[in-house]
DNA sequence: ATTACAATATACAACGTTGTAACAAAAAAG
DNA sequence: CTTTTTTGTTACAACGTTGTATATTGTAAT
C-alpha cells in the first residue's frame, strides 16, 4: 500500500489537512511547519494521489487535443505536430498534461468531443478546424465548455479559433513577387473547399488589385493540391503563349509539382521566373533550388494557443477570435531578393 | 450540478450498484434490468464521472508517452510522431487514451518518469529510448511498472523494449548493394552514440565479410550525421584514389549531404557509384536522383508496442524484449535494382 | 488582566463511484 | 414441503484527497 496523506500526517504530528496544504502550497501555513512536514514527506518519499486530487478538486489539470489522424499523418502534416509540441511546452508549463485523442474513428462525428466534455475528465479541449463541423461547433458554443480551435473554421460559427492571417500571408507573397519583378503572376492550389488556399487567394488578388495588375482566370488553378496535379497544370501554364513570371503555390506539394514542371520545361529561376510558396517544409530548404516561403511558426502559434486555452478555463466568459502569429518571409533561391 | 449514478438509481427505482453494474457490463444484472436502467440513463442524459470511477477503480485507463520533445522536433524526426500514431490508433482502440509527456525539462533525469508511476495517474508507460538513462532505467524495472521502452536501450538492461531490427537492415542495405554490383563499400553515419548508426554499421560489416569482401577504415565515416558534415566527408572520400562504388548512408540528413556531394563532384548514379539510405523520408521520392532505402513501418510498430504494452498490464510478469517490425527494402534510383 | 484580532492549525464532511458481502427470490433437488 | 442451489439485487464501506467551518494559539491594544 503507497504512503497516503494521512501517513505523513501520523509521522509529522499534524493533521492531514495541514499535509494537504502543505503540499498545495497554501499560504495559511507557518514557514517551521511547512519545513517539517515537507522533511517527511520527503522522508517518507510520499506523493499525492492524482486520482484522488482530481476526484476531489473536480478538475484533472489535463486538457484533450482532438485531432484526424490517419497512417502517413506525421509525414504528410508535420505542421500539425509542431504545433502540437508548442501546445504542450506551453501546458506542461503551467502544470497541465495533454491528452491526445483521434477524431477519424467517430461513428457519428461529434463522438470522441462529446465524450471529452461529457465526461469530466478534461478541463479543457484544442480541437483541429478539420475535425470540427457545422453541429458539433455549436455543440462546443452551447456547452460552453473551454475550448481553441485550430485555425479558422470554413463555416460561420462562434467558436474560438486561432489562426495564421493567411490573407495577410497571400499578400506578402505577392508583394514579394511584385518587388522582385513579375508582372504576370499565376496562383496554383486547392479548390473552394480547400479554405486556406482561399484565403492565401484573397490576400494576392487584394495585392495585385493594389498595383493595378490583372491576374487573368487563366493563371488560376484550383486542383486538389496534389504534386502531381500541380506538375500538370503547371506544365500547361508555362507552355502558353504570355507563360506567367511568378507562381505562387497555396503549398510545398504544389510547389515541388511545380518546381519539376519547370525543371522539365528547361527553365531557371528566378531569371525566367519567380515561385513563392507557404509554410517551410522540412529539408525543402537543400532543394536546388531551394524555394522562396512565407512561413509560419506554427510552434509559437501552439503556445498561443495553450495559453489562450488556459485563459478561458479561468474566466469562461472569454471569447477570442483571433489571428496569431504572423506569417513572415523566408528568402531562397526562386525569387529576386530586392533589399 | 451534473446528473449522478444515485439520481439515475432513484428514478429507475433500483439500488445505485445496480446502475453501476449496468454502465460496467457486469453479467450478474438481469436483460430485462438492464434495459430499463439503460432507458433511464438515455432519458436522464446520464454519463459516469471518470474522475470518480478513476479514483475508486484505482486505474485511469490512461497511459504515459514519454520523449524528448524541442521546437522542430516534428520536422526533424517525423518518424517519431508516425510511431506516436501507431502507438494511438491501438490504445484508442482499446479504450484506452494517452497522455503525452516531454522529459526535456526535466531537472533531475527521471523526475517526469517519477511522477508516471508514483502520482498514480497512469496504468502504463511508453518511453522513447533517448530520454532513458541506466538510472531510470532501473528504477522502471525496480518499480515493476508496466512499460515498453521504443528502441533498445543503448545499455544492458532489464527493461522491455521494442525496437526494428537495425543489424538486419544494414544487412538488407549491404546486400542490395552488393547484388547491384559494388565492391567497394562505404559507410558515412554517426560516431560510437548513435547507437542505431553502429548497429546498421555491423549487419554491413558482417555481410561484407560473408561475402569476403574488405571495408578499409577509411571508408567508414563516423561524424555527427549531420548534412554538412557528412556532405564534406563524402567530398573527400570520393575525391580519393580509389573511390567507393557504393555508399550506406545511416540516415537522411546524412544521405542527402552525400547526394549533394556526388552532384558537386559530377559523379552520377547509379552508374558511378551506388547509394542506400534507411528510412524513408517525406518527399524524398521525389527527389533526382531519388534515394533507395531500407525502411521501417514506424506506425505499425507503434501498434505493436502499445499492444504488448496493455499484455504486460494485464499480467504484470510478462517481459518481452524484442525486435519487431522486418526493415523492408525501398529500391528507387540510386542502386541497380536486379531482380 | 481582559479583550480583540490575527495567524495558524484541526476536524470532518463531502466528492461519485466500485466491489464485496449480505440478502432475497426463484428454481431445482431431495 | 422443506432444503439447497442459483440468480439477481441491495447495502454500504471504502478510496485519498480538499475546502469549509471551527478551534486554538499568540500578540497587541485596551
Amino acid at each position: 500500500m503507497a504512503v497516503t496523506i494521512k501517513d505523513v500526517a501520523r509521522e509529522a504530528g499534524v493533521s492531514f489537512s495541514t499535509v494537504s496544504k502543505v503540499v498545495n502550497n497554501s499560504p495559511f501555513i507557518s514557514e517551521a511547519t511547512a519545513l517539517r512536514v515537507k522533511e517527511v514527506i520527503e522522508r517518507m518519499n510520499y506523493t499525492p494521489n492524482v486520482r484522488a486530487a482530481n476526484f476531489k478538486r473536480r478538475s484533472t489539470r489535463s486538457i484533450a487535443f482532438l485531432s484526424l489522424l490517419h497512417k502517413g499523418e506525421a509525414y504528410a502534416n508535420p505542421h500539425m505536430f509542431e504545433f502540437f509540441c508548442g501546445v504542450h511546452r506551453e501546458l506542461a508549463r503551467k502544470g497541465y498534461s495533454i491528452t491526445f485523442m483521434n477524431v477519424s474513428g467517430d461513428k457519428k462525428p461529434g463522438d470522441t468531443l462529446k465524450a471529452v466534455f461529457s465526461a469530466g475528465g478534461y478541463d479543457g479541449v484544442i480541437i483541429h478546424g478539420w475535425a470540427l463541423n457545422h453541429d458539433t461547433a455549436t455543440m462546443l458554443v452551447k456547452e460552453s465548455f473551454p475550448h481553441v480551435v485550430m485555425g479558422k473554421p470554413a463555416f460561420e460559427s462562434q467558436v474560438c479559433w486561432i489562426d495564421t492571417n493567411n490573407i495577410l500571408a497571400g499578400d506578402i507573397a505577392a508583394r514579394h513577387l511584385i518587388e522582385g519583378g513579375s508582372q504576370n503572376i499565376a496562383f496554383i492550389g486547392g479548390d473552394r473547399n480547400d479554405t486556406i488556399s482561399m484565403r492565401r487567394l484573397s490576400g494576392v488578388r487584394a495585392v495585385l488589385r493594389g498595383f493595378g495588375l490583372k491576374m487573368p482566370e487563366s493563371n488560376v488553378l484550383l486542383t486538389d493540391a496534389s504534386l502531381e496535379e500541380s506538375r500538370l497544370g503547371a506544365a500547361k501554364l508555362l507552355s502558353q503563349d504570355k507563360r506567367p513570371d511568378g507562381i505562387i503555390c497555396s503549398c510545398n506539394p504544389v510547389a515541388i509539382g511545380v518546381l519539376e514542371a519547370v525543371r522539365e520545361a528547361g527553365l531557371s529561376m528566378p531569371s525566367d521566373l519567380q515561385l513563392i510558396t507557404f509554410d517551410a517544409y522540412p529539408f525543402t530548404h537543400i532543394m536546388n533550388p531551394s524555394p522562396t516561403v512565407v512561413n509560419t511558426d506554427f510552434f509559437e502559434q501552439g503556445e498561443q494557443t495553450a495559453s489562450q486555452l488556459l485563459k478561458s478555463i479561468k474566466n469562461p466568459a472569454l471569447r477570442v477570435q483571433s489571428y496569431v502569429a504572423l506569417p513572415e518571409l523566408i528568402a531562397r533561391g526562386t525569387t529576386n531578393n530586392i533589399l
